[in-house]
DNA sequence: AGTATATGTTCCGCGTTTAGACAAATTCCG
DNA sequence: CGGAATTTGTCTAAACGCGGAACATATACT
């Protein structure tokens, strides 16, 4: 039961029936492809007439197009099947971390075109825009085959205002209030659109078109990485709130006398979870250090340490645990807080999964209300899937198929 | 940006436009009221012509009436004001706690009709049915003028199945998995709808019609009493999360070293601000106990150490104000997860906010994440607006006002 | 009394859904 | 091999609702 705010709300006008059946058309054609007019009429229930009309709309703007024709399935006509129109369009989806960045090109679905590329992330605006305008253009050049490229989605671990274009705060990249999609709009001539990594993420789950998994329209993305970002999609729509702060569930404590975190609180969930606390608790170094990590250990990553754990080694694997077990009374204030449908759970800590699952269902039992938030599905997104430049991706093509504004 | 759910959609229909534009003028009018045609036509940015039909529409279903013509603003011919059509229909609000049930008469517009009824709650459901129907076949009967009754909406301190009129669980009256609705129905012969307590402050500040203060289609009811209960608002939507139990803010921790809580994890936000835990704080009691207030402070109540602060009790305002700040620290984990753009606080605790408020401000800004997040407005819901009766209310009142469902 | 202005109603045009008929394509079956 | 059955896709007429403008009504100003 949703109130119409009197403010601001939208009349349907003459069009708006359309423009509703066209989505959903066009969202179902997404899902479903390939799919026939028929086939999408029964899904609809209008009828064949209506479909085919707005399947014609849907062929002029050539968002879809028509592919050979199917195999019938008994006897009579055989279907002419239908597709979302992905080729001759690409996106690109940039992920810029505290120390690399990372590019990908993909099609209008998503589907990886080439390798992901990397470099060193430049800490200055100006110069960062050249490395990236000068990668993206040699990215477009090796694919030329792949046509226009529709738009650039930018992931920034930080705060964001996308309708600005503006990060607002992003910690470990030094910035405050800086404008990034101008600059980079100038220097592609491309639309870019920029992103706080958890949410992109929560995004890329809810647009991701996996057979096997339908996307939940109440899910929450955990990021447990440098720091811990939260991605919330709540019917079908990423959280943004008042001040597109929403779902710092990293700063939420799981005890406020904890060790000091990076944003100046103590005890946050961050703090205890991060690679750096996992890692800081492996060498017995105080939490509350802002720099923990001795020369000779900088190079020793999290993902080295679950090696060891792996080999046997017990002071490593208490470690993890140790990770584990925060990261699912964390998990228990979402599930207590949001109760979502679904927790998907990205970061180099998925690669330990095996080992600690049972260790955070525990957890997470033990501080939450109910059996069925206790129970809560777990879904673990392994760093292959790239599940930051997936959301920039999404960045870019999911508008097209978003619902219409609507009353 | 939202996502249209290929397995849950709504088609438009030939009236949906029609459906849309109508609960859009009815908000409107609400929002507006009195209000007349040509107004309601600008306001709309339709050609009046249109207004004038959905209006006779409304007209026809009573839902609106006209009143007397109006003054003329300048010349021309005076306009026909249209109000919402509050006369001869009425709404029953029940508000179950664990000592007293009350009872509200309100018109649709929520207008208080008579005064607020209470009597001892039994626990037993068969018992407290019987007891409800009688009390409110009296105040229908005391206020006989006032028509039909429309429905009764049901609060209770407890997680509850709306859809299902089931209390899936209500620690403080002891049930788990009862049918409330289906035996109060068969008792009134009245439509009953039930709700959390929580999330019904919420549905009512969310469609409070009070001039002075906008409703914000993002925030959040805090309700600090016997225990902390929370509703959040998203888009004009109040988040159930998928098992209904979202907003369960009271169960995240603060240190999860801390206190035990009743639902028997520690630490939790409610066993540093409920009520209990703000007596027991002056009575050196510890909190962990289960039952800690001895028979000679049985009838102690937060009101009397409030009123002992006020009157210069250094000992009851250094637990008030260890309240205060506990409550601003846990607030801090609700701006930092929700950003929400406005918090509303009830509960008994209010009484004291003039004390407080300064500490709470404070608390919520050493943890948040922004100074915007810290600055986040906060409201105080008095006791004497009855916010868990005006829910109830809501709960029947709202529907016929909400948004259509499409796309 | 005449003019200007505002409100509310009515009428027609046009876009969209709804319902049904029809042609085209394909398999089944005698 | 040919007709019946079935499915797909297109087309047409009707119903419905917005878009725009004209018209009647009502009031104030001059």
């Amino acid at each position: 039961m949703r109130k119409i705010n009197p403010h601001d709300f939208k009349v349907a006008r003459r069009g708006t029936s359309r423009e509703i059946n066209r989505q959903i058309a066009l969202n179902l054609i997404r899902a479903h492809q390939p799919i026939s007019r028929a086939d999408l009429a029964r899904l609809m229930n209008v009828r064949r007439g209506v479909a085919s009309l707005l399947v014609s709309e849907l062929l002029a703007e050539s968002l879809i197009f028509e592919g050979a024709v199917g195999e019938a399935v008994g006897r009579g006509r055989r279907p002419t099947f239908l597709y979302i129109d992905s080729r001759q369009r690409c996106v690109v989806g940039v992920d810029i971390r505290a120390s690399r960045t990372y590019i990908l090109l993909t099609d209008l679905m998503g589907k990886q075109l080439g390798v992901v590329n990397s470099f060193q992330t430049s800490k200055d605006i100006d110069v960062l825009t050249k490395d990236l305008a000068r990668r993206i253009k040699q990215t477009l050049g090796d694919f030329s085959e792949v046509g226009a490229c529709e738009g650039v989605g930018v992931v920034v671990p930080g705060m964001v205002d996308p309708a600005l274009g503006r990060v607002l705060h992003a910690p470990t990249l030094g910035w405050r209030d800086v404008n990034l999609r101008d600059p980079l709009t100038a220097a592609f001539g491309i639309p870019v659109h920029i992103e706080n990594s958890g949410k992109a993420c929560a995004l890329a789950q809810l647009w991701a078109t996996r057979s096997d998994v339908v996307a939940s329209a109440n899910s929450v993305f955990v990021s447990v990485s440098d720091g811990v970002g939260v991605g919330v999609v709540v019917n079908g729509e990423v959280m943004r709130g008042r001040h597109n702060t929403a779902g710092e569930f990293g700063h939420v404590p799981l005890s406020i006398d904890g060790p000091r975190c990076s944003c100046g609180a103590t005890g946050c969930w961050e703090s205890y979870v991060s690679n750096l606390a996992t890692l800081s608790r492996y060498f017995g170094t105080d939490l509350s250090e802002p720099k923990p990590r001795e020369a000779e250990t900088a190079s020793f990553t999290v993902e080295d340490l679950i090696a060891r754990a792996r080999a046997g080694d017990a002071k490593a694997l208490a470690a993890i645990n140790s990770t584990a077990r925060y990261l699912g009374l964390g998990l228990a204030s979402i599930v207590n807080s949001l109760d979502p449908a679904r927790i998907y759970i990205g970061g180099e800590i998925t690669t330990a999964w095996s080992l600690i699952e049972p260790i955070v269902r525990s957890a997470l039992r033990e501080r939450t209300l109910t059996d069925f938030g206790g129970a809560t599905e777990i879904l673990i997104v392994p760093a292959e899937e790239h599940p930051r430049l997936r959301g920039a991706v999404a960045l870019v093509a999911a508008p097209a198929f978003a619902a219409p504004m609507v009353a």
